[in-house]
DNA sequence: GCGACAG
DNA sequence: ATCTTGTCGC
């Protein structure tokens, strides 16, 4: 699971290099059947140089913790809106090596589609390592919505330039929406799917709690 | 030029 | 992301 392209150093290359991958986002589903759903996480301490990430894998529909593992590695690109992956993909690269096995599927700290150019974190670790993803993020990054339904699985479609990116779901009756888009091998609709299924009780999915519980302590 | 801006 | 306790509410 070794990195398939140069890393960046400036935000021009960082641009053109999510211009030649975004073609090779699936967008459709094309995933085995879901028995271990991992969670990814990267957190950092007084600097930013160490990025910090962590895994963890559930089996699924049961969301049991099944594996678990972290990364450290030097941090490889700053934080600027638009350019996340790049900063986390590394360590989060190096913690998924460590699993005994793959998981089907990978719930991303982040967006997937709903980017500025349509390729956020979630579709970046996708075609990097051929696994379905999806983006769940806490806040919305780019595009517009309409309210949303207060009940639980209630969604509007997140809309920029008049294309759906994404969705504001609510995962829990009567909390905030998060923003769930296509990753990698797999369709908005089964995305809210998998995300709901994944969100049982509170309102982030258990895979992106337990990976954060790993990175904070 | 002025805001907005995943983690 | 991170710095950080108690507190209001179901």
């Amino acid at each position: 699971m070794q990195q398939q392209h140069p890393w960046p150093q400036t935000i021009e290359e960082a641009i053109a290099i999510q211009e030649q991958l975004r073609s090779l986002v699936i967008a459709e589903n094309q995933l085995s059947t879901v028995r271990y759903v991992a969670g990814v996480d990267v957190g950092y301490h007084s600097s930013d140089a160490v990025s910090q990430a962590a895994v963890t894998v559930l089996s699924f529909p049961d969301l049991q913790l099944q594996q678990q593992a972290t990364a450290c590695s030097v941090t490889a690109f700053p934080y600027v809106p638009g350019f996340l992956s790049f900063r986390e993909v590394p360590a989060v690269l190096q913690a998924l090596e460590k699993l005994d096995q793959m998981p089907d599927l990978i719930l991303c700290d982040g967006q997937g589609l709903a980017h500025p150019r349509r390729f956020g974190l979630a579709c970046h670790l996708g075609v990097l390592t051929s696994i379905a993803t999806i983006g769940v993020a806490k806040t919305r990054f780019i595009g517009e919505h309409s309210d949303v339904g207060l009940e639980r699985g209630s969604w509007q479609p997140l809309q920029d330039c008049g294309q759906t990116v994404g969705a504001a779901l609510r995962t829990q009756t009567g909390v905030k929406p998060i923003y769930v888009s296509i990753g990698h091998k797999v369709n908005l609709v089964s995305a809210i799917d998998y995300v709901l299924r994944c969100a049982l009780k509170y309102r982030l999915p258990e895979t992106t709690r337990s990976a954060d519980q790993l990175t904070s302590g």
